[in-house]
DNA sequence: ACCGCTTGTCGAAGCGCTTCGACTCTCCGT
DNA sequence: ACGGAGAGTCGAAGCGCTTCGACAAGCGGT
């Protein structure tokens, strides 16, 4: 057993074992893997045919340093309270997934490593842009990434976009969205259930601009709202909704930005007796797989995770190959209409 | 603007400039940044003073390839249903943290680019090591990482755990801590809300484990259990608890795994009018965060998620300098007493 | 005064890859 | 019959770093 130790050495083979192999200069099987220059068929097969047959594969570090791409981007994720689990990691896999598509990997980095983490990665070439989730309004690493000279892609829309290229759904268009279905069902008076406080502090994006969108378009529809924050936890949440209902009694719709707040808030209004949809319709801002869960099967507009972080690649790559590509993405929402919503009490049909 | 883009080249800072600046050859800024050899105080204070100055950082391809590490390490996320996301997320952040602190990166794949990408992973150098998630009792990944070469560690526990190295809960002891609190307490009924049907057929370790020490300690007490696996999402809990205690009108202890189902099974038990923990006492496994934010706060054994992605780090590092580890390090469970559990009712006191 | 250490530094040889001429053919138009 | 344009291939020069052997000093022991 130990005695193997010392004595195997298959050595990944290396591209000169390979044009050695396959009786051709080292730059032609390079060629033949980059196709950057015209190779002969019968050429390029004998080589694929040595490279399957040694078992090659490029040496990352080699080829970084040479060629100058690492083929890696970094993927910034928020580490923070009130952030929404689910959909993080519904990005991640998404980002991975496309990154692989465009052949590249991803470097997993966490945001409590500061911007000394973003500078040591961008300056060492470890990656060749930058993906960074949840940006707030007024986010620190923002300046950073103006300067840092790698391209990078903002999952999220901070205040000031100049000079960056964001992505996300369009919130505010959500909160309106949300609004108008139930202004269009009747309902004269509805509430936002929102995000935790300490996010709202924070300056994060999303809760701001969806919080905006419904006061718009209450505005708008001539529809009362009162927006409050809602805690995370069972507990939290149930004070919330009840001491909601206490001081405005005529609340007959309520929009739900916080998905982990979706069942608790169901959960106290049956235990006020209020039923859904037919004394309160709600409708939520969350993943799809939450409003399905749910019961009864919520009206929702989700957040298409999935195609947001497809969407940050492909502009991350389009900027990796010097293209121009819009400054800010917003995607539209679309409200799927399931159980939870419907006519108010007492409305005319 | 557009001006600015091919003129402005501040391009990197290498080593050679470095030593320049600082007046020493290009081996001493290595040796002092390495610590490899003795250098004088005087010269590394020098060479310190001109690599902040010029804000140098060593290009990771380059170094990789000279020293044949990459100082990054794989994670493996699965991606497959019935996964427990925040458990997942936690594990993550907690490696990423870990690894930053050995001056390791870390590479994010996910399963579905299947052994293959392992593969490509380990040969191209990408990486040093892989740590590999949510790994099954008979996992196809498992023999590929015996060949690989690469070291590897593994969150979960697979059936033949010849030559790997792996991490996780000991969660056999856990579900076995479950049933002896609830049959200290007097409990002589009590049943397991399983992980999903599917986490089972698969033959994912946890689910597996849990459910044999849940059987073996009910045996050594004298304990009647019964177990059901429990799919996600709320109307499907609903429906198990709902049947499960129809069939077995008798239970008054109840042990939840999947921690998505806590929430909607205490749901459940308040919809048929079941008191926790008058009538039913209910001990959870899932993280802390979950347990404290139900309603009751909740008995629970925690998953240590932080400490078993710190530990898998820790053991990885210590094989890639070419350490002996132990095959299988299991943590012990710690059960929390909270408001969830209490004597079943009619007990003597 | 000399040997043999240790300590601190340097130069050069790679690590495995990409890329840039340069070179050889072949084939076309005239 | 000849120049020129591709097409296809090769050799060599790096990319920025680590590491090894060599060497110059300084030191204590005899």
């Amino acid at each position: 057993m130990t005695v193997d130790r010392g004595r195997r050495r298959p050595a990944q083979p290396t591209i000169a074992d390979v044009a050695r192999h396959a009786g051709v200069a080292v730059s032609t099987v390079s060629y033949v893997l980059s196709g950057k220059r015209a190779i002969s068929a019968g050429t390029r097969d004998r080589v694929l045919a040595s490279i399957r047959l040694l078992g090659y594969h490029p040496h990352a570090g080699a080829r970084a340093l040479a060629s100058r791409r690492a083929n890696v981007i970094a993927l910034v994720l928020p580490l923070r309270s009130g952030i929404q689990v689910p959909v993080v990691m519904q990005f991640a896999t998404a980002v991975v997934t496309s990154a692989r598509r465009h052949d590249h990997d991803v470097l997993l980095l966490t945001s409590d490593e500061g911007p000394a983490g973003l500078r040591r990665i961008a300056a060492g070439a470890l990656v060749d842009g930058i993906l960074v989730m949840d940006v707030e309004l007024d986010d620190p690493r923002v300046p950073l990434l103006r300067e840092l000279d790698r391209p990078s892609v903002l999952i999220g829309v901070p205040a000031d976009t100049a000079g960056l290229t964001c992505v996300d759904l369009d919130f505010d268009r959500a909160g309106a969205v949300c609004v108008q279905h139930l202004a269009g069902l009747g309902h004269r008076r509805v509430a936002l259930l929102g995000a935790p406080a300490a996010v709202y502090r924070r300056g994060t994006g999303f809760a701001h601009r969806t919080r905006a969108g419904v006061t718009r378009a209450a505005a708008g529809h001539g529809v009362e709202v009162v927006s409050v924050p809602c805690e995370e936890g069972d507990a939290d949440v149930r004070r919330t909704v009840v001491g909601l209902l206490e001081r405005h009694p005529g609340v007959t719709g309520l929009v739900v930005q916080n998905e982990s707040a979706v069942g608790p808030a169901l959960a106290a209004l049956a235990g006020l007796g209020r039923r859904v949809p037919d004394d309160v319709s709600v409708v939520a801002i969350c993943p799809d797989q939450f409003a399905v869960q749910a019961t009864p099967m919520l009206t929702s507009v989700p957040v298409p995770a999935e195609e947001i972080g497809r969407q940050a690649v492909s502009l991350l790559m389009r900027k990796l190959t010097g293209e121009a590509v819009p400054a800010t993405t917003l995607l539209a929402p679309r409200l799927t209409v399931r159980h939870s919503t419907a006519d108010p009490a007492g409305a005319p049909r």
